[in-house]
RNA sequence: GGUCCCAUCGUCCAGUGGCCUAGGACACAGCCCUUUCAAGGCUGCGACACGGGUUCAAAUCCCGUUGGGACCGCCA
């Protein structure tokens, strides 16, 4: 039967894990899991100059961040390790000189050099790009071993996939005229070729490849702007595939037992933050009110609100209210710190804006509300109506500088269901420093 | 310049010869709901780059043009 699938992430560590890399680890994630394959994470500081321990770490405490998991590679282990390039030395330059031994490659200095043969058809098929066919003779002689005893990436990738039985090479199309010159080492070596899946590119909003300039990065960009883990994966896996129907809000699992390789799509797909806003949106609204309140929390006390001034059941139900308002964790937390203290409203609003008749008017009404025997959101609704009707007043001209007084904003959730959540005492609080309550 | 890749609404996807006067989602506009804002519901705006073929029939296949992109490093 089919070999066990074997997928790998090969990043160098050169930078921290942007977008394009999550793009990348991502499919070869799902991949790997949708197969019930191994997801392999391997180190390619090949680059003396600019690879650091530090940029290690980051890419993979960002791929633990994503939930991307890996089978094999650095602190996990595996059989075919070491799972860092610059400590497979001896093997690169095994098969180097078995190439220059049998002819395929020569020395220069101390650096080794394939020979590029001359009339070979170097062909592929991808199995998202289809067939691609390449002249031998477009080619040049390419660097295997550097004058620094360092492998080159073309030539370390191939060492690699090869030694560590990749079964599926699966890398953004930036690497697809890359692949004929590893073809060649594959062909030299007497190996057989992976399947190769290239991935279409990520663009920013201007079509161009993605940057520094396009704002958010690298992962934990999304991570302090207070997007969720789930909804970047979600949303990252939407670029150049589709399970085919209409869904676009799924959980991990639902990725992985949807996705397929020959379902990705071929044209570069430009990074559209709105959709992300959205799709954030949808998996803050399914998320049990507890992980919520974790994911929020920090944002709160970022903003120096007193959080531990309050019970778990208390401030989760406080998010609970916003029902959907607010695109990231860091909006809802925003949106919400009136929950978590009366000092932001204070420093909001005044009260200014109501005249002492209109105060009179809001005494008489707020002074009822507070002895009504049920303080519920419905309760305190019926009882506004009614009154405001009594009263030829409108509901707008109650609820409002309720509103403000409680919240401190013009904007917010319904005002009972936020009087409700604050509760009698502190409701009346509010209201009576502002002197909207005798 | 050489080689390779790509081309459906502003954006992400659906579409693999007839079901397409091209479907969904985001964004945008309007309406409904309504104590505000969201959410939700409804409606609207909006694309097969162009030109040739092939075929009874093409967004779908072929060729060309144009436009993008990638690679061409002793970077990965």
């Amino acid at each position: 039967m089919n070999k066990t699938v074997r997928v790998r992430f090969a990043p160098s560590p050169t930078g921290a894990l942007h977008v394009g890399g999550a793009h990348t680890a991502l499919f070869n994630w799902l991949w790997a899991r949708h197969n019930g394959g191994k997801f392999i994470l391997r180190i390619e500081d090949t680059d003396r100059e600019r690879s650091t321990q530090e940029y290690e770490d980051t890419i993979m405490a960002g791929m633990r961040w994503l939930g991307l998991d890996w089978d094999e590679g650095p602190v996990k282990g595996g059989d075919y390790g070491p799972y860092r390039q610059s400590e497979r030395l001896d093997l690169y330059h095994k098969f180097a000189e078995q190439l220059v031994e049998e002819g395929k490659a020569y020395r220069e200095g101390t650096a080794i050099i394939f020979k590029t043969p001359s009339g070979v058809p170097l062909a592929f098929d991808d199995v998202v790009y289809g067939r691609i066919e390449v002249m031998s003779d477009t080619l040049k002689d390419t660097v295997l071993i550097k004058s620094d005893g360092m492998p080159t990436y073309n030539y370390a990738v191939v060492i690699d996939d090869h030694c560590m039985g990749i079964t599926h090479v699966i890398r953004g199309e930036d690497h697809i005229s890359n692949t004929p010159k590893q073809l060649m080492i594959f062909d030299a070596l007497g190996w057989e070729y992976p399947v190769f899946g290239h991935l279409p590119m990520i663009l920013g909003k201007d079509k161009k490849k993605l940057s520094k300039r396009h704002g958010a990065t690298s992962v934990y960009e999304f991570r302090d702007m207070g997007y969720m883990p789930d909804s970047v994966f979600n949303f990252l896996a939407l670029l150049g595939w589709s399970a085919g129907d209409d869904k676009e809000v799924f959980s991990r699992e639902e990725a992985v037992s949807l996705f397929e390789l020959s379902r990705v799509i071929r044209r570069a797909a430009v990074f559209d933050m709105d959709k992300l806003d959205h799709i954030n949106q949808e998996h803050l609204k399914l998320l049990d009110p507890m992980v919520r309140l974790e994911l929020v929390e920090p944002f709160w006390r970022e903003m120096g609100l007193p959080v531990d001034d309050h019970g778990r059941e208390y401030l989760a139900q406080s998010l609970t209210c916003l029902e959907g308002r607010g695109k990231t964790a860091r909006e809802a937390a925003a949106y919400s710190d009136y929950f978590v203290s009366f000092k932001p409203v204070k420093e909001r609003y005044d009260g200014s804006d109501v005249d002492e008749e209109q105060k009179a008017t809001l005494r008489r009404f707020n002074g009822e509300l507070l002895n009504l025997t049920d303080w519920k959101a419905a309760a305190m609704e019926e009882f506004a109506r009614s009154w405001s009707a009594e009263n030829s007043v409108k509901m707008r001209d109650i609820a409002m500088p309720l509103r403000m007084a409680l919240t401190g904003m013009k904007v917010s959730p319904g005002v009972f269901e936020v009087a409700g959540q604050l509760g009698r005492e502190e409701a009346a609080r509010r209201l009576r420093h502002f002197g909207f309550l005798d």
